[in-house]
DNA sequence: GCTTTATTGATAGTAATACTATTATATTTG
DNA sequence: CAAATATAATAGTATTACTATCAATAAAGC
């Protein structure tokens, strides 16, 4: 074990085979984000992804039991990453308000520029947050997918947040609330300002957002 | 034609047949709003509708070109009906933050108890906006459908309600992302409710979603 | 009332999807 | 070097998402 490399904690029921494990499994990772991203998630198949890493489609099924699946580890993936860089830019920060401000602004801010973490490109990644993720939890299978615990690095994100409010206003009724508000509201938005701009005001890439969602939090917790 | 009848308008690409100029059509468009709830619009198919009101599946396509359209048929219904409650909730009222505050009641307020618009279930149609309605335009196709006008009705609410703050606060920059915020995050939240509770503050049914967001947008806009 | 027309039912068929299973061939590890 | 493990290659199945055809029936026009 690398102890350089940042450590990712997925949920083990997430996977069948660790994709981390193996050059296949990391194969199928990167190639599974870029093929997402260009045909979207409904017509991604784990056929095609096979074409495009030249292995057959059954070999992507010893690592993942299906596409939705792997759509909830990507999730995973992208949240725990999250929740690293928010505890990482917030340590030594004396401030309280400083501390909210920075994390509203990581949580807000626009899609990175082609950065990688290890074989995972942050921006593609991102994009599938933005234009997908919703669809992770959005089924008949919610309640005993997170039972089992499938969402719970998003959960932590909202919760770290939502303490930083608490920390300003120990009284704020709504903390969560507000939270999840502001992540989904963030994505959303910059969903809209790509493909349905009439539902926003923003235009792609302009720092809006973050300036909108920052100071509705600092307005609504004061 | 009655003049009693409340006027639904709804993009005639969205159907190759009117459903609501025969029979079978009716029986379409209300069957489906009760499968979708009840397997989920992934699990849903015209077979199974097929199997449930007795009749081919190809006389289902006979009315729609595929459940894709068929769900985005339903939340054009959906938001003409909740345009048509808005217009209907503001007239005659004076004061501009009364209606403001009407209109933001309207779109927050808890789900009906079983109420029904000739023959469409409002209380389970409201269940499949807050749980499928994102399928609808997070797709490959948004752009295009954009253009085509599918989500016309929805954009008119926003409009409409955004027009509401500007009423309010001519110079609020951000009157879109607001409302569409608003929108979005109420029917996230009902979702979480239910869910994936600890993102959100609410009980189910609990007036805390409204009381949020109406908070919310007075003191942002002010 | 009878014909034309539109609507629905019944049935069949196809390509793609979402898998599962099996066996052979590499590759790694003890 | 043997044993275990991982991958490739191939085949097969039920379901999905349609399209096509034709018969039966109901409605509309004359």
């Amino acid at each position: 074990m690398n102890h350089l490399q940042l450590h990712i904690e997925i949920n083990i029921e997430l996977y069948s085979k660790n994709p981390d494990s193996s050059e296949l499994g990391r194969k199928i990772i990167s190639n599974s984000i870029t093929l997402i991203n260009k045909i979207g998630f409904e017509n991604f198949t784990f056929k095609k992804l096979g074409l495009l890493i030249d292995s057959p489609e059954s070999s992507i099924y010893r690592y993942f039991k299906n596409k939705h699946i792997l759509l909830i580890y990507l999730t995973s993936w992208y949240w725990s990453w999250v929740e690293y860089q928010l505890v990482f830019s917030i340590t030594n920060v004396n401030s309280a308000t400083e501390r909210l401000t920075k994390a509203l602004y990581l949580l807000t801010k626009p899609i990175p520029i082609d950065q990688s973490v290890m074989y995972i490109n942050e921006s593609q990644l991102s994009e599938i947050i933005i234009t997908e993720s919703v669809k992770a939890y959005h089924t008949k299978n919610v309640d005993s997918e997170n039972k089992k615990g499938y969402f719970q690095t998003y959960k932590k994100v909202v919760q770290r947040v939502s303490d930083l409010v608490l920390e300003i206003n120990p009284f704020y009724k709504y903390p969560h609330m507000l939270v999840s508000t502001v992540i989904e509201g963030a994505n959303q938005q910059k969903y809209f300002a790509q493909h349905l701009p009439s539902l926003t005001d923003t235009k792609k890439g302009a720092d809006t957002i973050s300036d909108f969602y920052t100071k509705m939090v600092l307005e609504v917790i004061k």
